[in-house]
DNA sequence: AAATAAAGTAAAGCATACTTTACTTTCGAA
DNA sequence: TTCGAAAGTAAAGTATGCTTTACTTTATTT
């Protein structure tokens, strides 16, 4: 799974402090999240769509293959 | 966070075992997702509202009062 | 009413999301 | 070119999603 949430911040001129505190999780997380090191919970994942104002499937790109 | 995985299982007429092999989870995570004893995964989540062929969002209630 | 399928409970164990702390690297401005 | 902000790495610890096994209860069908 990948997602879009370096791009949409950046997009936003928004740091990872920022948007760490505007979900309320670490900035380790969205580092982290960023790189790919592993995904967002449902709810973490709701909360940054939310965030940038798109829905969850716009964020997250789910590879089919996946298994 | 509340889900309405029971009330579109039933309404596709698909027990819990079906449902748990079409998304490869045990039928034990799909009793705990229903009876809301914890939340699924991104992925899981995805899975599930692709197979009823709904958004996640459609699928998941995230009550904005929460955390 | 008896048999079978479906749904549920319980609990131990493993995998992974997330936190915290501390330190390093990159980058844009003064 | 140096200084500070932003981004990154590492690693140990906690919380929670998910599995597995085994047994119980509720529905449904015959």
């Amino acid at each position: 799974m990948q997602n879009r949430i370096q791009e949409m911040r950046k997009a936003m001129r928004v740091t990872q402090n920022e948007l760490a505190d505007a979900v309320n999780v670490s900035r380790q997380t969205i580092i982290s999240l960023e790189n790919g090191r592993y995904n967002a919970s449902l709810v973490l994942a709701h909360k940054i769509a939310k965030y940038f104002g798109v829905a969850i499937e716009e964020l997250f790109v789910f590879d089919e293959e996946e298994e």
